[in-house]
DNA sequence: CCCTAAAGGTCTACTGCGGAACCATTGCAG
DNA sequence: CTGCAATGGTTCCGCAGTAGACCTTTAGGG
């Protein structure tokens, strides 16, 4: 402890008297429905759920989601229609992102680090076990939305793509801190440019992760995933170093 | 997305529309101020931080934190003193804690999985980077920690043990994510017993996971952490199957 | 012996947020 | 063409939580 009579402070004090709250409820509602648009699981025309539903699920009242809702209109990523089958709708053409924006810095080591660790341990869990039907077609659909996809909308693919295999593992928990890591990094990812080499290069590593976890090969799997996740890595901190 | 024109719902709405609050601010508060007794970060005899200071780092008010120290107080775990080197000090005999306790019940392959994920990753993250002279020492001596336990501290000791690799990968939020899932771990654990064998046992692979990092061996620093913690799923497994 | 620093203990606004009721708009079914 | 159901839009009230000032207790130093 900070001041014990027994040691010097270690820094596990510090993981434990982190703040318990990230920040208000607005400013995390804002961040989760941009998290859905961003990482593709709203996409451009799709509805999100209707009012009542959302707050419910995301443990707000319905007054603090509709102030989300009405900034995210207000920089223009979503439109309300009243009505029967009215609702919110993610808009056709989104807002290109904020230069490194808001926000305190990141800290590129540490996100790096967790995003390792969760994204090639999801691999490894995804493949050590037995996949059902609609787990082998939504993870060979969304490797095809990849391979399919122009420039303009590969980011949210890829995303797309890492989350479907985090589902693969069946753990909710893991799901959703790979969500939380993928957030992180892709706003560090807007940040610098995206080349069609990059681009083609992806595509095969996907191949091969997918390939590795729908055939139950974890080491593989984790392999793949590793080196993908490298490339990544390492043009970030060649941008931002 | 739910009611989507395009697909079938997918379980990645489920994370990124989960809540958004774990619970309210005195609740949250009680379970870290738990964590860290539960944890071995804070050991009987610690004075835990000021009001005023401790607050200011959860991001709460110091009404709220007080609240949580005093339901903490009633439970048996913490006595304030006032005054000047007074302070809110950790008991030397911790309450025997719940039966399974309060909140809901727990998923356990899904804490089971993302506890592989975070600690064999860690793990292999750790030993993969330069370590310097304290966090050598630090990790030596919860090892030496462990090995001269008993069984009634032994729970303690091992988490921190545990979260001092954590904190070796040098990852503030990978320290935290483990932080926050052995917590969930400790609570199955404390519900079922502790014998020697499996103590003399676990200090084996202790020995052998310090080791691999000690010696910046990645890969078997991750095989001998699965198999560490293989052994402690099984017996839960078997104990709440 | 008294003063001061550092800690816990108390009180009083003020505010963010949740809960719930109610209004307004829209499209489909009858 | 009328009514209903499903949606967004608005309003009000109450409570949990925050911020900050202030009080009380205690140990050590001058």
């Amino acid at each position: 402890m900070t001041g014990s009579r027994r040691e010097a402070p270690s820094t596990a004090d510090a993981a434990v008297f982190r703040p318990v709250r990230a920040g208000n409820a607005f400013e995390e509602t804002v961040e989760r429905l941009l998290q859905a648009i961003r990482l593709g699981v709203a996409v451009p025309g799709d509805r999100l759920p209707a009012e009542r539903e959302l707050a419910t699920r995301l443990g707000v009242s319905r007054v603090t989601l509709r102030e989300a809702i009405r900034s995210l209109h207000e920089a223009g990523y979503v439109e309300s229609r009243r009505g029967r089958y009215g609702g919110t709708f993610v808009n056709d053409v989104l807002p290109t992102p904020h230069p490194l924006s808001d926000r305190g810095p990141v800290d590129l080591p540490d996100t790096l680090t967790l995003r390792h660790v969760l994204e090639s341990g999801a691999a490894e869990s995804a493949a050590s076990r037995p996949l059902d039907q609609s787990d082998h077609h939504n993870l060979r659909a969304r490797l095809q939305d990849c391979l399919t996809s122009d420039i303009t909308e590969y980011r949210r693919r890829d995303s797309r793509l890492h989350l479907a295999i985090a589902e693969a593992t069946g753990s909710a928990s893991l799901t959703a801190a790979v969500a939380d890591v993928r957030m992180r990094v892709t706003e560090l990812l807007d940040t610098i440019p995206l080349l069609e080499p990059n681009l083609a290069h992806s595509n095969e590593q996907h191949e091969r992760i997918i390939t590795a976890i729908l055939n139950g090969n974890p080491d593989a799997a984790r392999k793949a995933m590793a080196e993908h996740l490298d490339g990544t890595a390492s043009l970030l901190r060649g941008f931002l170093a």
